[in-house]
DNA sequence: CAGGACTCTCAGCGCCCTCTCAGGGCGTTG
DNA sequence: CAACGCCCTGAGAGGGCGCTGAGAGTCCTG
């Protein structure tokens, strides 16, 4: 782990430097603002403990100019004054937490820990099938780069496709899957609603995903 | 925004749930460890607040069993104690930050705006999406540098979008983080609130920032 | 007490989505 | 070759769904 630590009082940035890299953790100081902001914006640092007076910048000025700087490097504050003004200010300027002098090492550590455990949530469950890409959180849909615009129904049924792309699939099971369960209409939808699929996803493109397979139903092809 | 009170001392939650909910918060209270664990793990919270000393089952419990039950909702806990072991045996059973009583209700909503930053891929203080930008600190919006007044319903509402941008949202995802729970009407009451924000922050600027998507909801859309 | 801001309800309207239906093409089967 | 089954598609009905204006109720403020 790679920690920037912006203290200006060296007797506390010398025993947090020893407590720290005796965790195994990559410790850089900076003895004031400016030189914290440089280095934050240089280097690539798991985390940032920042003193709040600090010669020549103030840590609400290194930690606003940062965020603006779009550095989104997790940030916790130290501070001697008890005032809850500052708290909120810090908090709001763009921290993430802070902690009031004195302190304990073990509290930072634990501060820290709290810190460095967002494992973001890594989201993007985009369908993509050759260049035709679908993505169920927005409900749109792309063939090569073009916007298509889906009904609901459409779209539910080009899901249910790609979601079981080079397989074949009955009409029986697609009615299972994309109509209500109460739906008591004939399998013809199924063929009604795959030809708007194919008027928009394939014929502009004079592609074919969509092949019947007759007698069996329909499959989705793609990754030839 | 929807927040879960886990709080038994009567007067305390009562003037945070009033507190909260004149900011727009939508709360739920739940008077002892046992009942905050059901409703946190089955219902959709955006944060949780966990008072430690709680009837029936301590508020470490409640954190642990959370984790433990894949529950990862930010959780915030509240103290009575003052010795730095509950501290931080409360960050390392799954808190995400703590407030020692008594504390300053100002104190109380800066916290939980860094709570809640954090929950949503790291997100500065203030929400921006293209040219619009949304302070929920000071309850100011302003498009392309043009202040917009918005009432408080639609302040929320518009929160919620920029918080889950680029997502559809349904009209009833949206009633229940944007209204109180114990709302009843019908969801109609979604698209007229989208009218006036429309109308707001919209139309005047000839923009489309939210879209409906037929049948699914509505989607903040930016940064496209 | 009047006026205004805000929240919510309700009903009307219009669009487009969904689904039905029937006719035609095509391959298969007798 | 005729008959049949299977698939495709255009036309069109109906209704669900979303949008909006009007207005009632409430609270606050001057």
């Amino acid at each position: 782990m790679r920690l920037l630590l912006v203290e200006d009082e060296a007797r506390l940035a010398a025993s947090l430097v020893r407590g720290l890299r005796a965790d195994g953790v990559v410790v850089e100081v900076a003895e004031d603002g400016p030189t914290g902001l440089r280095l934050a914006r240089e280097l690539d640092f798991d985390v940032i403990v920042l003193d709040l007076m600090l010669p020549h910048m103030s840590g609400f000025r290194v930690c606003q100019e940062l965020r603006r700087a779009n550095v989104w490097t997790p940030i916790l504050v130290l501070t001697a004054k008890t005032g809850e003004f500052d708290e909120i200010e810090s908090l709001d300027s763009g921290a993430d937490d802070f902690l009031t002098k004195p302190f304990s090492y073990s509290v930072l550590l634990a501060r820290l820990r709290v810190l460095l455990r967002r494992d973001v949530n890594e989201r993007p469950v985009v369908l993509e099938a050759d260049d035709l890409r679908l993505d169920p959180a927005t409900k749109s849909c792309a063939r090569a780069g073009v916007d298509i615009a889906l009904s609901a129904r459409e779209f539910s049924l080009l899901e249910y496709f790609l979601r079981n792309a080079n397989r074949v699939l009955s009409k029986d099971e697609i009615l299972d899957h994309v109509w209500d369960p109460d739906f008591d209409g004939s399998p013809n939808i199924v063929e009604v609603y795959v030809g708007y699929l194919r008027r928009k996803i394939d014929r502009p493109f004079s592609t074919n995903s969509i092949v019947t397979v007759p007698r069996s139903g329909y499959l989705f092809q793609c990754g030839a």
